[in-house]
DNA sequence: ATAGGGTTAG
C-alpha cells in the first residue's frame, strides 16, 4: 500500500492529482506516516508548481514536523517569490529543533538558506547575505563537506576571496566540488595564474572541473587555452558536455575562429547536444559574430530545440551586426508571433539595427513599442541607440536635444556617438560642445581626437586638424601601427589609384598628403595595420585560419592600440565580421584557397577599400 | 529511508 501511495504521488503532474492522493493518504491513515508525509510535502513544495500555498497548509496541521519536512518547506520557499519565508521557517525550525536529536539539522538546511539567501536580491545587501549566512554555518556543530562547499561560496559571492581561502585551507575534507568552485571564485575575481594553479594541482579533475576550467579561460579572454584545453580533454579521450561545448563556442565567437567552431557544430551536430538549446544559442552567436550569418539563421531554422530568447535575440543580434535592419524587423514580428516576449536585451540589438540601416520611422516605432507594450524602461544603450538613429540620419541637433531630455545621465559612449555623428555630418559648433562634455567626464580616448579631427577635415578647417594631430598622445605601438597604415595607404594610392574619402564633401578639399593622413585614421585599420606588420612573412597556410588568426589578432592589437576594455574589443569584432561578410569581400577571400601572407595582405586591403566604400555610401 | 554544494547563452 505504501509503495502502491508512493508511486502514485510521484505521477502526480497537478495539484488536482495530488489532492486526489491527500484524500486518499487521508482514508487509509497513510497520512500520519512521517515518511510517506515528506514525500507529500517534498512534492508539493518542489516537484509541482504554484502549490506552495497547499504544501503550508499541510505543513501547518501536521503535529511535531521533523527535520525533513522543515527543509522540504525552507526549499520550497527559497526558490518562491517570497524566500523571506525561508529565514522564518528557518528560526521557527531552530526553536523546535532544540528538543531534537544530537544530528545537526543544518548541513542540509544550510544550503537552502544559502538559496533563499541568494534569492532575496533587493531586499538584503551582499553584506547582510553573508554574515547572516556565516551565522548560520557557525552554529553547525560538525558541518560535512557540503556545508563547507556552501560557505566558501557564500564568500565568494560576497567578493570577500581573503575568507573563502581561509575556508578552504581549513576544510577537513575536500571533494571535488570543493575545488571547483575555488577555480570557479578565482575566474570571476580575475585571478588567472591561480585559476590555473588549481587545475593544474586538482588529483581528481571531473566533468564540471573541465567545464570549469575552460569557462573560466573564456570569460578571461584566453582563447587560445580554450583551444588547447579542449584539445587536451578530448586527447584523454573524455566527452565533452554541454558547458565546455557553450565555452568552446562563446571563445570561438570573440576570437572569430570560425575554422574551430565549425568543427565543433560538426561534433554536435552528431550528438545528443544538439538537442540542447545552450549550445544551439551559442553556435548562433558563433556563427554571427564570425561573420557567416546566414549559418546562424539556418542554426536557427533547423534547430531540434524549442527556441526561447536567447535564440531569437541572438539571431537579430547577429543580423543587426551585419547590417540587416529589414530581415531585423521581419524577424522581430516572427518571434511575437511565435509568443515570445522581447525583452530589454531584445531591443537593443533592433533599435541599433534600426539606426543602422536608416530605418528611422520603425525605429522609432520600437522605442515606443518597447515602453508602451511591453512596459521596458528604456536603459542607457537605448537611449544611445536612439541618439545614433537621428544623428546618423544628419539630425543632429534633434539628438543633441534627445540627449538633453533622457531620464538618465548621459556616459562617454553617448556624447561619443553624437561626436560620430558630427563627424559624418560636419557640424563643427556641436562637436566642440561634445568634445569638452567628454572632457568634463575625463573618459576621452584616442579615438575622439579621431573623430574631431574628422569633423575639422570635413569643414575644411585644416590648421584644427594639426593640432589635435600634435596633441595626440603616440607609444610605440601606435606608431608602428601608423607607419604601416602609411604603407598600405601608398600602396593602395599606387596601385589602385585609390584616393580617401571618409566623407563626401570633404574630399574637394583634399589636396595634399598631409591631410588626407589625418582623415584615414580609423581603429580598425590602425589595427589591421598592426596585425599585418606582426604577421610572419612567407609562411603558406590554409586561408580560413589565416582569416581567422589576422582577425583575432585585430582584436587583440585594438586592445593593445588603445588600452580599452573588452567592450570596444566586442565592437571591433562586429565591425570585423561585417568587413569579412560583405559580398565582395568574402569572394575575394574565398576565391584562392591557398597562399601566401603577402598575397592574402593585398586581399585586407582590398576590404579596407571596399569598406571605406561602403561607408561613403551611408 | 526521503533532499543538498560546483560549470551554463543574447
Amino acid at each position: 500500500m505504501n509503495q502502491l501511495c508512493l508511486h502514485l504521488l510521484n505521477q502526480c503532474k497537478t495539484l488536482k492529482t495530488v489532492d486526489h492522493i491527500h484524500a486518499c493518504l487521508l482514508k487509509t491513515g497513510l497520512f500520519s506516516d512521517p515518511y510517506i508525509f515528506g514525500k507529500l510535502l517534498h512534492h508539493c513544495s518542489v516537484t509541482i508548481s504554484d502549490s506552495l500555498d497547499y504544501a503550508t497548509r499541510l505543513f501547518l496541521h501536521y503535529p511535531n514536523p521533523n527535520v525533513f519536512m522543515y527543509n522540504t518547506l525552507i526549499r520550497g520557499f527559497s526558490e518562491s517569490p517570497r524566500p523571506q519565508n525561508s529565514i522564518t521557517t528557518f528560526i521557527e525550525m531552530r526553536r523546535e529543533s532544540s528538543l531534537f536529536s544530537s544530528v545537526s539539522p543544518y548541513s542540509f538546511t544550510f544550503a537552502f538558506l544559502l538559496k533563499a539567501a541568494a534569492n532575496y536580491g533587493s531586499l538584503m545587501t551582499e553584506c547582510g547575505r553573508v554574515d547572516f549566512s556565516m551565522k548560520v554555518f557557525d552554529e553547525m556543530l560538525e558541518p560535512n563537506v557540503v556545508a563547507w562547499n556552501a560557505a566558501v561560496t557564500v564568500c565568494f559571492r560576497g567578493g570577500d576571496l581573503e575568507s573563502s581561502e581561509r575556508l578552504f585551507e581549513s576544510m577537513p575534507f575536500k571533494d571535488s566540488t570543493s575545488w571547483n568552485l575555488m577555480l570557479a571564485g578565482y575566474a570571476k575575481a580575475g585571478e588567472m595564474e591561480m585559476v590555473r594553479k588549481v587545475f593544474s594541482e586538482m588529483e581528481v579533475k571531473d566533468d564540471v572541473s573541465w567545464s570549469s576550467m575552460i569557462t573560466a579561460l573564456t570569460q578571461n579572454g584566453c582563447f587560445y587555452e580554450v583551444f588547447s584545453v579542449f584539445m587536451d580533454l578530448q586527447r584523454l579521450g573524455l566527452r565533452p558536455n554541454e558547458v565546455s561545448l557553450t565555452g568552446v563556442l562563446s571563445a570561438c565567437a570573440q576570437a572569430g575562429t570560425f575554422e574551430f567552431g565549425r568543427v565543433v557544430h560538426g561534433f554536435v551536430e552528431k550528438s545528443r547536444f544538439s538537442w540542447i538549446i545552450l549550445v544551439n544559442n551559442t553556435l548562433i552567436d558563433m556563427y554571427s559574430k564570425c561573420g557567416y550569418v546566414a549559418m546562424a539563421r539556418l542554426v536557427l531554422e533547423t534547430m531540434p530545440a524549442t527556441k526561447n530568447i536567447v535564440s531569437w535575440t541572438s539571431m537579430i543580434a547577429g543580423l543587426a551586426m551585419h547590417g540587416h535592419g529589414e530581415e531585423v524587423i521581419q524577424l522581430l514580428h516572427e518571434m511575437e508571433e511565435s509568443g515570445i516576449k522581447p525583452d530589454r536585451i531584445t531591443f537593443v540589438p533592433v533599435l541599433y539595427a534600426c539606426s543602422h540601416a536608416g530605418l528611422i520611422e520603425q525605429g522609432h516605432e520600437c522605442f515606443s513599442k518597447m515602453k508602451n507594450v511591453y512596459n521596458i524602461e528604456p536603459s542607457i544603450e537605448h537611449y544611445g541607440c536612439m541618439v545614433d538613429l537621428y544623428g546618423r540620419a544628419g539630425d543632429v541637433r534633434k539628438a543633441y536635444e534627445f540627449i538633453c531630455q533622457m531620464p538618465v545621465p548621459p556616459n562617454d559612449i553617448i556624447w561619443r556617438t553624437l561626436l560620430g555623428a558630427c563627424s559624418i555630418h560636419g557640424n563643427v559648433e556641436l562637436a566642440e560642445q561634445v568634445k569638452e562634455r567628454l572632457s568634463e567626464l575625463c573618459l576621452t580616448d584616442s579615438g575622439d581626437y579621431v573623430l574631431l579631427s574628422n569633423v575639422y577635415a570635413v569643414a575644411g578647417k585644416w590648421n584644427n586638424v594639426e593640432t589635435i594631430r600634435c596633441g595626440e598622445k603616440q607609444n610605440n605601438i601606435t606608431k608602428e601601427a601608423y607607419d604601416k597604415l602609411r604603407e598600405i595607404m601608398l600602396k593602395l594610392k599606387v596601385e589602385g589609384g585609390y584616393v580617401p574619402e571618409v566623407v563626401g564633401s570633404v574630399l574637394h578639399h583634399v589636396e595634399d598628403e598631409e591631410k588626407e593622413d589625418s582623415v584615414t585614421k580609423h581603429n580598425e585599420k590602425l589595427a589591421v595595420a598592426f596585425g599585418m606588420a606582426k604577421l610572419c612573412k612567407g609562411r603558406r597556410l590554409w586561408y580560413e585560419i589565416e582569416v581567422a588568426f589576422t582577425l583575432s589578432r585585430m582584436v587583440l592589437a585594438h586592445a593593445e592600440i588603445t588600452g580599452e576594455n573588452i567592450e570596444h574589443n566586442v565592437k571591433l569584432n562586429e565591425r570585423k565580421s561585417w568587413l569579412l561578410n560583405s559580398c565582395n569581400g568574402t569572394r575575394l577571400l574565398k576565391s584562392n584557397p591557398c597562399r601566401n601572407v603577402e598575397e592574402y595582405a593585398d586581399d585586407i586591403l582590398k576590404i579596407i577599400w571596399m569598406l571605406e566604400a561602403e561607408r561613403r555610401k551611408m
